[in-house]
This record gives structure tokens, sequence and C-alpha cells, in this order.
DNA sequence: CCAAAAGTGTTACAAATACACCCATGG
DNA sequence: CCATGGGTGTATTTGTAACACTTTTGG
């Protein structure tokens, strides 16, 4: 291992920032959090953190989160990575955001004690430090860009969910409606769906069937999961 | 402008690669230079550099771009950040990854001298230094994905080319062979292309048509270019 | 005139959309 | 018994894929 440095190089700082996507089965929501540091000290912002010596972008993101959340195993995904040398008031700081997709009633209770941290509709979010506004947009385009062929929505439902769910939610992330029969059927046809027995009946008094993601057919099917969003094209 | 700094925080240096593509009528191909930095001086790697104090990511990349093939305006992308501790034998570095789409035959002279620059076909390569192998992997399922749903393979090609070539851009990228009545209708189909007068008879007996990219109404339709690869599932 | 590549036409099939209709049940 | 949301059926239209066919022209 050598021990020499690259000479006459600046070095910065580098932090990861979250963005953490929940769906309570009304509103897309990101969790925000009451900033502890200064500069902006107290004003919202995402989740973040800088980079320790002997972790991976990926790591921190993931001990960031737990940190946060008390989850680990959550589904996360770099996207970005904002250089602008002004973009933290402090010293300059590279930030690789990720986006992360989790079930926001199975974890309510852990996550809003610790840090102040608080769900905003994705449609009416305070005003965030720095460049945090920017790395939201960007973030929710990319989620919705991702999900017209991954199937990766699922991530923010609870294990058991109905179709009729499953639609609303896909018609918040797309700000769009679609006819149910269609998108039932589409749907159904991917493999990706196992029905169970029992029905949900809070949303209707004939009541809909849960159903289960199909773990192992999973990957054989990733694929159908193309063409599922009607007119992708205006989200690409 | 606050003068404190974040204390007690790891600082890196924070460098650019960029992966830059070229199409020669056969093969999609890559630019690779002989690192000229300890360690590993001599060996291939990707183009990149430190970036400088007071220039953002993006930024850094076009200057590397234009010092290595003089080309300025050239199409390029952010695509992942590498960040393992030990990526760099030298130093820790974070390396944001960008690939840049160029017309190969329009800047070969003013490539090759400077750097000991050379293009090598993207299935035949010198192993690469680091985690350098790793991006040109990923670049190339980036500009895949990207390309189902993007107009972006132009930017490999003169301003004037033939549907015939651009046919094999794409088998190559997709390695794979397309019907050419349906391949020459779903791009014309487009609206994106405008005919010429003059036809290219170097391939041909018969000569083929140039036709050249319709700029103004690019962006009007360039959600038409969805659904022309066939089969884009086996690449996303 | 013929080989070889460019380009067009045609047909069978698959898919997406729109929308009408039936189902189940709590009140 | 009816309003309400869940779920199914189906006709129309559109898109896709495969492949046969015509065109052009240098040698």
């Amino acid at each position: 291992m050598a021990s020499a440095k690259y000479s006459n190089q600046s070095r910065y700082t580098v932090a990861v920032d979250c963005i953490v996507f929940g769906y309570d089965g009304q509103n897309l929501k990101i969790l925000l959090v009451k900033r502890a540091l200064t500069p902006l000290k107290g004003k919202w912002s995402l989740m973040g953190g800088f980079i320790a010596k002997n972790e991976s972008a990926d790591e921190a993101a993931s001990r960031i989160l737990a940190d946060l959340t008390g989850l680990k195993d959550i589904y996360q995904e770099q996207f970005y990575t904002f250089t602008k040398p002004d973009r933290d008031t402090q010293e300059r700081t590279i930030s690789i955001a990720y986006f992360s997709l989790i079930d926001i009633k199975k974890y309510k209770e852990s996550i809003s004690t610790a840090y102040q941290a608080q769900w905003f509709s994705i449609k009416d979010y305070p005003e965030l430090i720095f460049d945090h506004g920017e790395m939201v947009k960007m973030a929710q385009k990319r989620l919705q860009y991702k999900a017209t062929s991954h199937a990766i929505l699922f991530e923010l439902l609870p294990d058991k969910f109905t179709i009729p769910l499953l639609q609303s939610l896909f018609e918040d992330v797309y700000e769009t409606n679609f006819d149910k029969g269609n998108f039932s059927r589409k749907m159904l046809s991917t493999g990706l769906l196992q029905k169970q027995k029992d029905k949900d009946k809070t949303g209707s008094k004939k009541g809909a069937y849960f159903y289960k993601l199909d773990k192992k057919n999973y990957q054989q099917n990733l694929h159908k999961f193309l063409k599922l969003v009607p007119n992708p094209n205006n989200f690409i």
C-alpha cells in the first residue's frame, strides 16, 4: 500500500443526502429533518451526513437511513452527485444523492422521535437548505423514470396490498389517472402478484382482495414490467 | 461567506472519469489513454482528472474532454459516482463518472496525438486500472438503457448519415439484429429525420439517401423515440 | 443482366384503450 | 334495495413482426 499522496490537489468533504419516499395511501411523501449543524441549524433539510473514512457512499447512506428510521435493508439508489462549488455555504462539499423507498406505516413510530423528522407531501413541502430542493425534484423524476420499467413502487406498500391501493399509488406518482380495468389486468399479467384469500373492506363494501409480491417469480418476471405505465413518454 | 469549516470531517480528492464512446461505422468504441500519473503510470485507463477549486464536476468533465479531444459542446452525462474506500491505491479518491458521445471521424486526427489516446472496440479492450473496467461496463449499460428512450445515438454519427448506418449503429449498441423494413419505418415515423437530396454510394450500388436530424422538431418529437428498440426489456 | 443492398408493401398477430357491464355488500 | 367501489368482458383501434417483393445500378 502506497503512502504517497496526490500532491497539489484539492480535497473536499463528501456527503450523502437521502430523499426518503413514503406513501400513506393518499399522497406520495418525503421525509425531512431539521438540520442539526450550523450553518442554517433548525432549517428543513434532507437527511444526510458525511462519508466516513472506511465506508463507501452506499454504506454511508445505509448508516444514515438506519440512524434516522431504525430500518435496515431499505431500497436505496444513488442517482446523482451535486458538485457546484458554492452549494454548501460553509465549505465546499460534494454531495452524493440517494433516494430510498420505505413502507411509511410500518415504521411511522420509530421515525418521528429522533431527528424532529416529519413527512411532507411531495406537492407541498417547506423550503429546503442549499440545493436540497433541486435534489428532491430530481429524485422525483428519477423515481418516475425508473418505475416505468422496474417494479420498485411496491417498496412503498405494506406486504399485503390491494390493486386499487397500488393504482392510487401509481396515480399519485405519475400525477394522472389510469383506467382501473386496464391497470388491474396489466398488473396481474406480470405474474408478480399472488392473490390472497382475505379482503380489505375499509375502502368499500364489496372489499378488495389483498395481494402479495411473488418474490419467487420476481426476477424472472421483472422484464414484464415494461409498458405498465400508459404513455411513459411523458415521464422520460 | 462563512470562513468556518466542518470540523472533524475527512476530506478526499474528487476526480472525474470519462467514458468516451465513438462509432466508426463498424464497431462501438471507447477512447482510452495511457495514464500519466503514478501509481500505474503507463497503464491503460479512462481519461480523467481532479476537480479544481472553482469548477463543478460538469465543468471538469468538459475541460478534460476538451483537453483530450479539442472538442467543446460534446454530449456528456454524469452516470455514477464510485466511492469504494480503496478504489484508488494511492489515496482515497471519489470518482464521478461521465459518459460522452462523439463523432469519431470528425475528430480522429486531433485526438490521437496528445495523450497517447487510442480507440478500442467495446468488445475488446485492454485491462484498465483501478475500477475503470467496472465503470466502462456500467457506462455501456447506461448507454443502452438511455438510448431505448432518448435520441442520443445520433451524437455518434456525422451530421449526414444513412438509415442503414443508423441501423448498424443500433445493432452494435444492442448486440442484436433488426429487420431493416421495420427499423426504417420506425425511425422515419418519429419525424426526427430530414431526407437529403444526395445519396451515399459507398455501401451499395443503389445508394442510400442521407438524412439529417431535424433539430427544429427535435424537442417536440423526442417522446416519439420510445419503443424504437425492439424488446427494450432486455436492456433495462 | 445479375448480384447486392435499399427501400416498400402486405398480412397476420398482439397490444392498448375505452367503456359497458356485472358483482358484492353495508347501511 | 340501492349506492358504491371492485372487478370482468369485449369491440375497436393501433402497433408490431415477419417476410415477400420491387428498385437501383456498378461491374
